[in-house]
DNA sequence: GAGTCGATCTCGTGT
DNA sequence: ACACGAGGTCGACTC
């Protein structure tokens, strides 16, 4: 539907929007976006699924601002709600679209902790991998190996921040008060790592190792291709 | 639009939708929303603005599968590139919304921080504010204030993570470093405290406040009310 | 069900 | 322009 409305959320926290023209999207599960003509893929508003809605006539003060319908959506969880005051409708269409297949993708942490478990080298010569994913009681380790030098914990990200840093320093101080383990050194991975993380990394002693995740599908690709 | 179609992305991953009838949005600024049913507002498959679509016919071997056009969305800053294919059109329709006025938020943590600041007995008793958003080499302390028996650190979260207690203890950390300041205690302040967050923060030493944003308001709201 | 973590995050704000 | 933090984050996965 497009029609001239304005909306007003109230729940966890209060906005509104002023009257104007909008897209107006409700789905089959109750969920209701509001978008304008611009901005990514981020409503201006919306209420989430479950929710019901329930349409209404405005009162005479409404009326005689131009508003012709009155939609209160409620969330079924909690007491969030969307009020909805519409005045000019341009269209309106209905249609049914059924379940979606769903997604398929490639390309994420998953994809590039495999890449590297398998070229294990790019962390430095004499690394060999003991296992992904490594338990422990506060979370899993991303990348566990045997270095030159005694254990190393690996802590994986497409894009390193600080937070990434504190993961693994976090990791490190457990895994470091294992005897079996101890010494552990930490190495932080990833395609692309922010100043501020690189600094916070290397005062605590931990190496940061940039990966080029396309080089690395290629290599995976070449090998492969020989079987 | 309403169609049947099946998209295809390729640029920081790959993804692909099988076949099936989807909505699909064209922003003025050339950004692209495929949207199913449900689902909360997250699209199954988008383009961000800027971008430019390029519709083209499909070839003999998309023709035989039923596909009656091809559609190219490619950003404009980087080689990101959507391609769907579109086969039995339900619906289209175009409009011109015009420029967005805009969203009034109210109950962010912005707001949090200016209610603790006029309401800093909250903290308990024998509390002065010294300042909001006090610098640091590695980032502003949310409040600074003046307590009974030395300084006191706040930060402050709508909901309080073990995150927000690391970025406490960098803080009381730092600021314990300065004679001038020294001891500094730290307190946690949100809304909702995790139980994971609360025992790590009591486990430092950090003492941990639960704030009813409502009742904050609404002493602000009184306040107001006397001038 | 709750907690944790990644995300094609998006979005604001400040330097 | 870039960097950082918050989000009505959402969504996937684990325990």
């Amino acid at each position: 539907m497009i029609a001239t409305c304005s909306v007003n959320y109230s729940g966890r926290l209060n906005a509104q929007l002023p009257m104007a023209k909008r897209l107006l999207m409700v789905k089959a599960d109750g969920g209701v976006l509001i978008h304008s003509d611009g901005g990514s893929y981020k409503p201006l508003n919306w209420m989430s699924p479950p929710a019901r809605m329930k349409v209404s006539e405005p009162d005479e003060q409404q009326s005689e601002a131009g508003i012709t319908e009155v939609w209160t959506v409620s969330a079924e969880k909690s007491d969030d709600t969307l009020r909805i005051l519409i005045a000019e409708v341009e269209h309106d269409s209905s249609h049914e679209l059924g379940v979606d297949p769903g997604l398929i993708k490639d390309g994420v942490e998953s994809d590039l902790q495999r890449l590297l478990a398998e070229q294990i080298e790019r962390l430095g010569d004499g690394h060999s991998l003991i296992r992904r994913e490594h338990p422990t009681p506060i979370g899993p380790v991303d990348i566990l190996a045997k270095g030159p030098s005694g254990h190393v914990a690996v802590e994986l990200k497409r894009r390193g921040d600080i937070d990434g840093v504190e993961q693994l320093t976090r990791y490190l101080d457990l895994l470091n008060r294992d005897p079996l383990l101890a010494p552990v050194e930490g190495i932080f991975a990833a395609q692309q790592i922010k100043p501020q993380a690189r600094t916070l990394a290397e005062d605590r002693g931990i190496r940061c190792v940039v990966l080029d995740y396309d080089e690395m599908r290629g290599v995976d690709d070449a090998e492969s291709r020989l079987f």
